[in-house]
RNA sequence: GCCCUCGUAGCUCAGCGGAUAGAGCAUCGGCCUCCGGAGCCGUGUGCGCAGGUUCGAGUCCUGCCGAGGGCGCCA
């Protein structure tokens, strides 16, 4: 049983004997920042001093008086502080408990959780046009996308990423256009596209093939490879073009009659989309019968409700004005809101040389991902792209990003994980044989740094699902971040192996040091970032 | 004009309604007889403005100011 489950009971135990009725459906606990405030701290008496008609010191009073009567397990002790705070005060013998259970749990049980009670998740990212390479903007959204998928699985959901591909329309012309044109060394047409990747493609492309075919291969390559160099696979790679070979937009036009969501005006076919809060209601076909963008990407959703539960869509922040219509044509089919998610990543700006980085030539008005991953690594790239929240526009700096000392938070993570694989292998070299954990005597583990290690380990669980629930991978880049300075400071001050340190020592440490590569591995999983066993 | 996101230290950013707001970089200064000094420790400055809700607000609400993005029978 955690902690905060005996320190609960106790706490609603208190309560009743304090004649607080009804008791709170909530308990709150949290570990205070200042730890002189306690190892664990509940705000119950201010909570509900209110509803039971009582002054919050008094009641607090009242709580410590009873939990001291009775102190729950590894408290040793409880007081009031501030306006009400019951603030506990526990053995390390609560933090030896974490060890043990990070050490049995391990990489594949320990912070995980089944908030997704085994639902079925589509997280569908990235989905770029295949007309051209991906740019340095899309790696944030196929980093993020990818991130969010690993948390989701971790906690209990069955996750499918998927990414969607534009293979038909006006741009799909334009593009196979201008490879027939480079093809033969004509002039690229007026709406063509005019980077020099076109230039390089058209060049390996057969004479007899036909470019808009050929192209959309040769494009959807470019995107798995990238991706690929960051680790990143989607099992689904959908095409538009399906959805209308496969009847799929006509069914979703009935499907939307029958739910009367529809009407006609001015020789178009409308949605009702201001009916779930759209600004506007749209055109879905157009007076001249061709479709929007919006119809077959409403049958897409539709089909993505047929193989999945819930869907999760990552969307650039220029796509954010399409969020409201999209939630409210799967509300108008009949769906909750909420099993829609859409997340909308925010720009990024690169600067190189302490100044924005220009456009670069090769992919003509865009700065090609492959650049970005050639310049920094995938590991940083991908570091760099999710430590900070989506939310909020991001600077990236290649210069900061590209340096592989320790002032780069990526490497001082990955750093922390490799010296700990050199402590274990120092071990195993210098003949120390590991003890079962069972025999291990953690109880020894008693340094201030020791500790720390184990109060950082002990958050992991509730940042991950917290990280799962705010959709916000930077808290797990975060946490990683103290981890690893938690590591350098223990690794700094105690030594694992060496004079003045016992057997019995170096067996606690060896197994609190392996506790930290667990956690480690786990965080930089979710972040899709490798740990390495040396650098 | 409307909608979305953001505004926290000189810079880049954290901060699940809690107590004295934290990291990295940059500045200045300490620490190597042993597991990787690619490290550790110390040092200064800050929540855009004004109201409100709350026992308690950087966090929630409203307004204003500022930045970016979006407002098509384009995709």
């Amino acid at each position: 049983m955690d902690v905060r489950d005996h320190l609960r009971d106790a706490l609603r135990n208190a309560l009743g004997r304090a004649g607080v009725d009804p008791l709170p459906d909530e308990i709150a606990l949290e570990r205070p920042a200042n730890l002189d405030h306690g190892d664990w701290s509940s705000n119950v008496a201010l909570a509900t001093a209110k509803s039971a008609g009582k002054n919050p010191r008094e009641l607090g009073q009242a709580l410590v008086d009873a939990l001291s009567a009775e102190l729950p397990a590894h408290v040793t002790g409880v007081e009031i502080a501030g306006p009400g705070f019951v603030n506990f005060r526990l053995a390390d013998s609560w933090l030896h408990n974490v060890l043990v259970e990070v050490l049995e749990e391990g990489v594949d049980g320990y912070a995980r959780s089944d908030l997704g009670s085994g639902a079925h998740l589509n997280v569908e990212f990235v989905s770029a046009n295949p007309n051209k390479p991906l740019h340095a903007g899309h790696g944030r959204g196929a980093c993020y996308g990818d991130s969010i998928a690993r948390l989701k699985e971790r906690c209990g959901f069955r996750v499918t990423r998927e990414t969607y591909i534009n293979d038909r329309g006006v741009q799909m012309t334009n593009y196979a256009n201008s490879l027939a044109a480079a093809k033969v060394g004509g002039p690229i047409p007026e709406d063509g596209y005019q980077g020099a990747y076109i230039h390089e493609w058209a060049a390996e492309m057969p004479v007899d093939a036909d470019p808009l075919e050929w192209g959309l291969e040769r494009g959807k390559r470019s995107h798995a490879a990238t991706l690929e160099t960051l680790g990143i696979h989607h099992e689904i790679w959908f095409s538009e073009r399906s959805l209308v070979a496969s009847g799929a937009i006509d069914a979703a036009m009935d499907d939307l009659r029958t739910h009367e969501a529809v009407f006609e005006a001015d020789g178009a076919v409308w949605l009702r989309s201001t009916d779930f809060g759209d600004d506007k209601d749209r055109v879905l076909v157009k007076s001249d019968g061709d479709l929007t963008y919006l119809t077959p990407d409403i049958a897409y959703h539709r089909d993505k409700f047929d193989r999945s539960d819930l869907l999760f869509n990552v969307w650039g922040a220029d796509h954010h004005g399409y969020v409201a219509r999209m939630k409210a044509a799967m509300q108008l089919l009949g769906h909750d809101p909420d099993e829609l998610e859409i997340a909308i990543t925010q720009m990024v700006d690169f600067v190189k040389d302490g100044e924005p980085m220009k456009m670069s030539g090769r992919s003509g008005n865009q700065i090609d991902l492959d650049d970005i991953i050639a310049e920094v690594g995938p590991d940083a790239a991908r570091f760099t792209y999710l430590m900070q929240s989506v939310d909020s526009r991001q600077t990236f700096d290649l210069d900061e990003v590209a340096k592989k000392g320790m002032e780069n938070p990526v490497f001082y993570v990955q750093y922390a994980h490799a010296r700990i694989c050199s402590i274990l292998a120092r071990a195993v070299e210098a003949g120390v044989e590991r003890a079962p954990l069972e025999a291990v005597d953690v109880a020894l583990l008693v340094d201030e740094r020791e500790l720390a290690l184990l109060r950082s380990l002990e958050e992991l669980p509730d940042i991950v699902r917290i990280a799962c629930i705010d959709n916000a991978p930077h808290r797990v880049a975060a946490w990683a971040r103290e981890q690893a300075a938690a590591l350098h400071g223990f690794y700094h001050d105690c030594y694992v192996m060496g004079d003045g340190v016992s057997a019995g020592l170096t067996q606690a440490r060896l197994a609190l040091v392996a506790a930290s590569q667990v956690g480690l591995q786990i965080a930089l999983d979710l972040l899709g970032v490798s740990a390495p066993e040396s650098m």
